[in-house]
DNA sequence: CTCGCGGCTGACACTGAGTGTCAGATTAGG
DNA sequence: CCTAATCTGACACTCAGTGTCAGCCGCGAG
């Protein structure tokens, strides 16, 4: 899932991004994602704004280089599934694990997809890292389904659906503070598919 | 659908804008959309770079500006229709006026849409417009449907993946140089819905 | 015809994102 | 302890996008 961090380089490294990230999401809530610039982080954090820009490429990735596993998160579970069940329900507890994986700390959740929601370069990126996700979960959806020529249109649909579904539910229950059931939101959303009308 | 356009001021200011996304649209094609600059549009097309951004507040408009009326479409060919249908195919007749509406000149289109699918940054923004459309065609969907007390969960989930079947459908159109019949394209990926698998 | 008025244009200045370079400090590892 | 790789801050640069301002052009009123 993750690479081996093994070097005291990249821990080193892996701490600081995170520190980075800390100090600049407060910022971020308090004053605005667009309001708040490079040079702003940078002396917030102590460091310079070339040091910045080395450890996150875009601001953008300050906010959402956590939903960067998320792709794995998704794929693994699609293969680790028992394979006699349909394909809805292989993305519906596929998606499970990711949401899983994102409710580690409930409130930092709830925050980021507030964040997330009322500015749109967030939400463009976010789409942007799905879409990079979706051959990959296709891929993993047909391995064991039907057969090997090429994504069909039919499963390429049935992933774009899923992944949109995530957001969804995600949206959902940050509305509520995280106060519902993600399980029970993901079968409400799932159901789209399944009820005639 | 579209504004009245009854003032001269209207019609030239009209008649410029897509003459300049026209000399743009060939820089793009022939040199890459990143590697362009808006003081080279600005040159080949013969107005300053401030009047150019004044046509085009971003470079992505100069290219997507096309799309903007497409959620109108989609939203006015969903109350054209006959309200006893199922909402699996109020949502594919709509996308089919979509793409309808797009289809003029399928080279031109499929040169878009190639286009668009090498650029990020072009597909980042397409699907911000498409995310822009989606609450106006929930709220028209269960106009009819159901009632009235907010969105809900199943109408969103179905107009989100109906959206991304425009684009998947669009995709594959284009990359059969616009060969494929697009009514047929959007039965087989509907199909994802009411096939069991 | 001409005068004024509103909008369009080009020139310019400015902020901020993101890239690249370079010299010096730091640290890993032998 | 020494060396080589890496990290850092400083700086310069390109380009997107915003805002301002003065001049121009067309258009209607007098």
């Amino acid at each position: 899932m993750s690479a081996a961090p093994v070097g005291t380089r990249e821990i080193s490294r892996h701490a600081v991004r995170a520190e980075l990230a800390r100090v600049a999401f407060n910022r971020f809530c308090l004053t605005g994602f667009d309001q708040v610039t490079f040079a702003d982080l940078s002396e917030a954090a102590g460091v310079s704004r070339s040091t910045f820009l080395r450890y996150f490429g875009t601001k953008e990735d300050v906010v959402l280089f956590v939903f960067d596993p998320v792709g794995g998160v998704i794929t693994d579970a699609l293969d680790a599934e028992r394979a006699n069940q349909d394909d809805w329900s292989r993305l519906r507890n596929a998606l499970e694990s990711a949401v899983r994986f994102l409710v580690g700390d409930v409130q930092q959740l709830v925050t980021i997809l507030g964040l997330i929601e009322q500015t749109p370069a967030l939400c463009a990126r976010l789409r942007e890292k799905q879409a990079e996700w979706r051959p990959e979960i296709v891929a993993r959806l047909q391995r064991t389904t039907s057969s090997t020529d090429g994504p069909s249109v039919i499963a390429t649909v049935r992933v774009a659906a899923a992944l949109e579904i995530l957001w969804i539910v995600l949206g959902q229950w940050a509305a509520s503070d995280g106060q519902e059931d993600l399980g029970e939101l993901l079968d409400a959303a799932f159901a789209a598919f399944s009820t005639p009308a």
